[in-house]
DNA sequence: TAGGTTTCATACCGCTTGGTTGGTATAATT
DNA sequence: AATTATACCAACCAAGCGGTATGAAACCTA
């Protein structure tokens, strides 16, 4: 059998690519179809041969690129980290890889958008939420059993604030003016982790 | 001299009024020119009579409305506030009525959405985060020296945590379908708040 | 009360948007 | 080999977008 020209999977990546890089950058409203598929090379006609509609696009962006983002950027290596010392250096780094583009503030920006109004969407980014919590619930969970993270902490509480402040983060950040603000975030941020560390006896 | 049919400041204000309902809820690229002036029960002409475009509104809107949105919400109760425990009940009321048209859900969302793109709109909203910022530090640092906050803590950097950790809040609960979410985040960040206490010895 | 300015409404403009239509080339099926 | 289904393109569409041009009341000044 003769390979075709082009496996179907192939295009539906390649429009996912070009959402995932507007999407990310310019949020939901601020994406048009049109730019994506200029992006793409491809046309409107294969868009929505593919995907219902712009939204249906939106959450299949969300459960396939910003879900594996996530489990990339912060699931894989919380589940090798075995030290709040290799949590704060995992966090180093996000920060430090910080880009208008990065899928954590991708993550965060579509959601402060649509939340509100779309519920399909919503859910999916919940999904993504919920994942990313729940990893670090358990590097949590893992901590207080080998006592390297204080003992009298909610592993499911401290994810949820986890979260949210490095949520707040990449917002906050992204509208300082501040050449320095990444370092005075990071501080910030270490200063919590801190917290989290059990105390030497 | 006869008051006149309207001030022209009121229909600023009520041009202010409705896109402050819509920019609240469906940020600055899903909000309208169109539904704004419907909202407000004017026209176009009018809208373009006292903002020069759209831009120039969202501007204003941030600086008078956001602005003047967080100095009520959380600079002036600040300002009374003289424990942790004041800090945390009013953590507590914020929570409580955060809906989607909040003030700070609506800066951390609008934030989130135009700060990679239009340096204006997120100089201006910058501005809006530092009084937030400036307010909270000088809440820690009357702590501090009243020793009803944990002496070690760094007041900047600590308000730098704090709003990220609040901002990132509104987002991450605005996508959780849970309906008890809201108990869930503000359990969480008040365990957050615990750490900045002072010990009793 | 005349003249000029401010404040708005009406109507319109070009452009872009998300989405559709009809058709075609290729692949899979029979 | 004929037929059907898939994958895609080019052209098009109505609706909505941000923004403008024009004009008319209402207001202030003299």
């Amino acid at each position: 059998m003769k390979p075709r020209k082009k496996q179907p999977a192939q295009t539906r990546q390649a429009i996912l690519d070009a959402a995932n890089a507007d999407f990310s950058i310019y949020g939901y409203c601020g994406t048009g179809i049109g730019g994506i598929v200029i992006r793409a090379e491809l046309t409107k006609g294969a868009l929505f041969h593919h995907f219902p509609d712009k939204r249906a696009l939106a959450v299949a962006w969300v459960d396939e690129r910003l879900g594996a983002g996530i489990e990339q950027d912060w699931i894989a290596p919380l589940a090798k980290a075995a030290s709040l010392d290799a949590l704060r250096d995992l966090c180093r780094l996000r920060v430090k890889e910080l880009r208008a583009d990065d899928v954590t503030s991708a993550l965060v920006a579509v959601a402060a958008e649509t939340a509100a109004r779309d519920e399909l969407l919503a859910e999916a980014l919940e999904r993504v939420f919920e994942t990313w919590r729940t990893a670090l619930a358990g590097f949590f969970e893992r901590g207080k059993a080998a006592s390297w993270i204080y003992p009298a902490i909610h592993p499911e509480a401290e994810a949820v604030m986890f979260v949210s402040a490095f949520a707040g983060l990449t917002v906050a950040m992204k509208t300082s003016r501040n050449p320095q603000a990444r370092q005075i975030f990071l501080t910030a941020f270490e200063g919590y982790l801190e917290t989290l560390r059990a105390q030497q006896s």
